[in-house]
DNA sequence: GTATTATTCAAACGTTCGTTTGAAATCCCG
DNA sequence: CGGGATTTCAAACGAACGTTTGAATAATAC
């Protein structure tokens, strides 16, 4: 059979990218085997190998193609937003809006295999194995530091620990949403077009973790704390 | 026959279930090997196989020891509440403490293995395994069917589609929160001495779990801005 | 066209996996 | 105390794992 044997450059690292984020979302690191991902990929046993070194520089690999680019975005926003407020703080709204857009702008991006890598990445962030785990919190480390100094500014009342914790929430919820939607469904109910709806979906999280971060803040010590409800939307 | 005392009769299962508690945790499934499990257990490597039957078993068994009893917890605390409401609905904050307050206070429990189960447990629902996803699934169809009704009939302006976003959002920050604590902390800035206080936790979710299920709904027919603010705390 | 480099390929490496086995040790009851 | 059932044990099983190898092939440079 004549394959039309035109292979662009790196032709065969993609393949294996492609198909490894569709893999490990499948069945988890540990689960998608060489053979599998090779086979998948339709390239020999030996090509992960030697073009990524190991297995692990390959997991690597896969989170970096697309979440540098992903955080890149975030901040690029962000810092789009804060241009045009001109020295003025933020909503939270947008600062949200801001974060999750980019996420689930990718969900119904059929074109590459966003989606596959969106849920993959809310997996990883429970992921036990601690390189992982690490190479994540890396990689997040400096947008995570941006968005939490807008917040700052943003919820000037709102004690540092507090907001901390809140930003830890409304990082949950993203990510269980991201990873679980056509997964687990422990709630029976769903629509299924529901799920591929990311513009819905982006309006009921933004509804959601706007409400929860600018809950009144809890009376944990004697003192009371004034119950700053902001506003609402 | 010979329903006699099962005291010591059951101590191979009992170290071993422990064992793999811990080590699923901190490995996950596929990584924690069965030489591993009953090394730490400090029973044979046969053992295993012998009790349960299999390594799958043996996970299936891990999650019916202690979800059983928890979900049990939230539906008879569930009940309770309701009997003591004699007929009127239920506050929203107080059906959320029931569903989280028995997984937090899991987590103070020293006495026994609770925290590493109710880590384990988080980390569970974004599971790639499908037979373990479905596990999950099937342990928690009931006690979802009742927290639904339960929160249908508190907050009856709420569309059901509506609702079932917000149970998904509020399960997702709770897992989330069980199980990244001590393992990835893309936010910097988290005290340690917080994480072992379940109490405060408990209140920091209640309070943005609260707020979150709370929020105004876009779709609401009473549309006007957000003074569907219910009683808050 | 030849030399050089880059990539693909089949085969095999040693290791670890979950499971099985049959005998030894232990428990339990009459 | 003795004998049948239960539990433990060391050893081995075949299968699958990630990785390596060296030759064959394709692409590129001179």
């Amino acid at each position: 059979m004549t394959l039309g044997a035109v292979k662009p450059q790196h032709e065969t690292r993609r393949r294996i990218l492609d198909s490894a984020e569709e893999l490990f979302m499948q069945h988890g690191f540990e689960g998608a085997s060489m053979r599998l991902l090779t086979t998948k990929a339709g390239v020999n046993l030996a090509a992960i190998n030697y073009h990524f070194g190991s297995k692990d520089a390959l997991i690597e690999a896969v989170f970096h193609r697309r979440l540098d680019p992903m955080n890149a975005a975030r901040l690029a926003e962000l810092d789009r937003l804060e241009k045009e407020a001109g020295g003025e703080p933020l909503s939270p709204e947008a600062i949200i809006r801001a974060f999750i857009g980019e996420s689930l702008a990718m969900i119904e991006d059929g074109r590459n295999g966003g989606r596959n890598f969106v849920r993959l990445l809310g997996r990883t962030y429970t992921e036990p194995a601690k390189p992982i785990r690490t190479l994540i919190g890396r990689m997040y480390a400096s947008t995570m530091e941006r968005f939490k100094a807008a917040f700052a500014r943003a919820l000037p009342e709102v004690p540092a620990s507090e907001l901390i914790w809140r930003m830890h929430f409304m990082f949950g919820t993203l990510s269980y949403t991201l990873a679980a939607t056509d997964t687990v469904q422990l709630i029976a109910g769903f629509k299924p077009e529901d799920r591929h709806d990311s513009r819905a979906l982006q309006e009921r999280l933004v509804q959601f973790l706007t409400a929860g971060l600018l809950a009144p803040t809890p009376d944990l010590k004697r003192g009371s704390s004034s119950s700053t409800v902001r506003r609402a939307a």
